[in-house]
DNA sequence: GGGATTATCCAGCGGTCGTTGGATTAAGGA
DNA sequence: TCCTTAATCCAACGACCGCTGGATAATCCC
């Protein structure tokens, strides 16, 4: 239990401000975006003064920064944790690849059902074409070359038709962030929705290989 | 050729003034979204002040609903064109009928290839979540229907295994509008991830049907 | 030619924005 | 207890925002 710092205390601090800040404040960004939120909105969503934003996370573009960051590392934790148990299943065979690639896909569709914030952060940056590179090369990269590497563990079992796997992923992550603003977007709990995706995509995973001509 | 109308005319007034300011008010606010741009930054790039910017179209949202109007209205057009092709085909055979859903696709990557803008701002609409039944039910839904149709039509030549087709229309449009996205990211002139993609969606429309089994 | 109509620009209004200086309050360290 | 440090809020600054009233100029209709 870390004592508290010195300070005039908040009304109630169970949480660190900062953590409430960065909180409410990626909630708003991924719901309107960066320039439709105003730290004065920020503010009112964590339940303090304007001025206490600024002096927890500095300007509105480092705030926003350090949402991405929160977002994006948890997202890669998750993924990378699946990746470990992913990469243990290469050496063993082609058949287990294939159903570790299963295994891996469903953990980030999971993911991003569980925390659909996560999608329309990434979207928002996509959109942000200056931007891109270091989105590209620090989030998606590793994941990008962690299925690639599946892929081609899992064609030593029939040969891989696709002769770019990386177009591959690709689609097959922005139809996952489709999926999810589309359940989003709808009423009701999307239990069939999801059921229905799932299924999809293991035909999906399945069908990029060609049928095992016995 | 239509006479002018009266008014104090601009220094170079080839194409109506509305023309120019939609045009670009959609590139910038395909660029930059709808609260980062500023009515005097669309009045810059046009030309023009702001007051003849409001003269012509209105408040800001009523200019923003314009641009969409415009930019929809031209995809839609191009895929009922198609669209018409592919209907004359689904009574002729399974094997036409799947050959018309290539053209069909190959009609939309193209489109959206070449006017990036149009991903950009179906991208953002699909973030507002006020507007998501709008935009759906009048530019989605009929294109969707139609490629239901085609899938539904192609699959009496070897049963479509897929059982949600809304599920896979929507995961290769996004997987179209990834691509874009991505193309519009990187620097060259992307003809190799061109080729490589439509390689990838003619794949894919190919495996939604389990393998003739002769 | 002369009013009517239309397009354009100028200037400015009220409001909100991100940001900051400084006062206030509470805790830790001596 | 007193000084330092840190957290919070209040007030306000300058800049920019969407929008508009009104002046001006060019065309049409008669």
């Amino acid at each position: 239990m870390p004592r508290r710092r010195p300070g005039r205390p908040r009304r109630d601090d169970q949480r660190p401000t900062r953590d409430l800040v960065l909180a409410a404040a990626t909630t708003l960004f991924a719901e309107r975006g960066f320039d439709a939120v105003g730290l004065r909105d920020v503010a009112a969503a964590t339940g303090v003064d304007v001025a206490t934003v600024a002096h927890h996370t500095g300007t509105k573009a480092q705030l926003y920064d350090a949402c991405f960051a929160r977002v994006f590392a948890a997202e890669r934790e998750v993924l990378e944790a699946a990746g470990e148990r992913a990469r243990a299943a290469l050496a063993t065979g082609p058949a287990d690849a294939l159903r570790a690639l299963h295994d891996l896909v469903d953990v980030f569709v999971d993911f991003l059902e569980d925390r659909p914030e996560t999608t329309a952060l990434w979207l928002r940056r996509w959109l942000e074409p200056h931007r891109h590179a270091d989105l590209d090369q620090r989030y998606a990269a590793p994941l990008y070359t962690l299925v690639e590497e599946l892929l081609a563990a899992a064609a030593a079992g029939g040969a891989l038709v696709e002769p770019a796997p990386h177009v591959t992923v690709r689609s097959l992550v922005w139809a996952v962030h489709g999926h999810v603003v589309a359940l989003a977007a709808q009423q009701g709990s999307g239990a069939r929705e999801r059921r229905e995706f799932r299924a999809f995509v293991h035909r999906f995973l399945d069908g990029l290989y060609p049928p095992a001509t016995p």
